[in-house]
DNA sequence: TGAATTTATCTTGATGTTAAGATAATGCGA
DNA sequence: TCGCATTATCTTAACATCAAGATAAATTCA
């Protein structure tokens, strides 16, 4: 076997209550509840992420260049950034957004435009095809997080999204509040 | 500058919100709603990722590294796991497992002992001092979570710790179930 | 016993990420 | 105008991850 419950994510998977359960008896000394709630949240985006990542992969894309490709359709016409513009939208650093592109490019989905007031720039913009593409990708990735929010009746989506709500607020609003 | 917003996740960080509304003027057709919930869940996973990321750095380790070391340290006595058993309770593949065993036996953090009974396996153990060091994490880890939820009050944490159990437990309980 | 199958782990090659530093264009102040 | 700090991007090196396949030991069963 090479690999089996990581995919699978069955019962037998190690549960967040079973790790706390072994922490309890390691050491008693711990408060591990704050686990539990972390532990819960690491392992839903977990779950979602991979099952984002398989309609990802059905066109040919991954997590990182969906979120390019994503991130360029819902700009402005004529859907195209510079690349400390991409930084900043998709919160990666200067050398991921290079590779990205890079990628991208090669692929034929994306191309570099020169920017004539700054030639250290360079606009990216979406070609005809990867237009056409995240067009098609959006489509079925919406779709996707619609089966897998479905699973929550409409009382336990709008309770636990504004949980969400609320304590990214809080996360965010710490230092700069 | 290399680097700013992701580090910062100040305000002027895009928000989940505005790439909502961004998609309602470049695709109305499309319901967001679901993206909004799971952009939230990825947002705050990834701000906790990184402060606990920072607690590990603090003592020279990682994520990946921090987690080993701490399914040996809550395994039964004596504290040793073979490769496929930290596989299946980290849910990583067997590469990975190989590699995370290497960096911290380089260390002198965890070390191979032979398995008398398979000779296929080898048995990973903590070392005196992987046992001592990961012992010192912890207890800073859990108070580094403890610090990351007390922004909720009591009646949040509750809320949000049940909504995410009952999630978790649909998400899980899909196929199998 | 001996061949075929299964099991456990490791290796390899590709991709993605970051921090730090290199490269090169811009623009400000003297 | 010239020099220098700033800005924007790219490059490099190190590390983490996975899928697929290689290696080697154990087990099955004829």
């Amino acid at each position: 076997m090479i690999f089996c419950k990581a995919f699978c994510m069955s019962d037998d998977s190690i549960q967040i209550d079973h790790i706390r359960a072994q922490w309890a008896k390691a050491r008693p000394d711990l408060d591990t509840a704050p686990m539990g709630l972390i532990g819960r949240l690491g392992r839903i985006t977990r779950v979602l992420s991979r099952e984002m990542e398989a309609t990802f992969a059905r066109h040919g894309l991954n997590q990182a260049s969906f979120d390019l490709l994503a991130t360029l359709r819902r700009a402005e016409p004529p859907h195209a950034l510079t690349a400390g513009q991409l930084m900043d939208n998709m919160m990666i650093t200067s050398g991921t957004v290079t590779n990205r592109i890079n990628r991208l490019e090669v692929k034929g989905l994306v191309e570099r435009r020169a920017d004539k007031e700054d030639a250290r720039r360079a606009i990216v913009g979406l070609t005809e095809a990867g237009f056409a593409l995240i067009d098609r990708v959006i489509e079925d990735h919406v779709a996707t997080q619609h089966r897998l929010t479905a699973l929550l009746t409409d009382t336990e989506f709008a309770t636990l999204d504004a949980g969400l709500a609320g304590y990214l607020a809080k996360l965010d609003g710490r230092e700069s509040g």
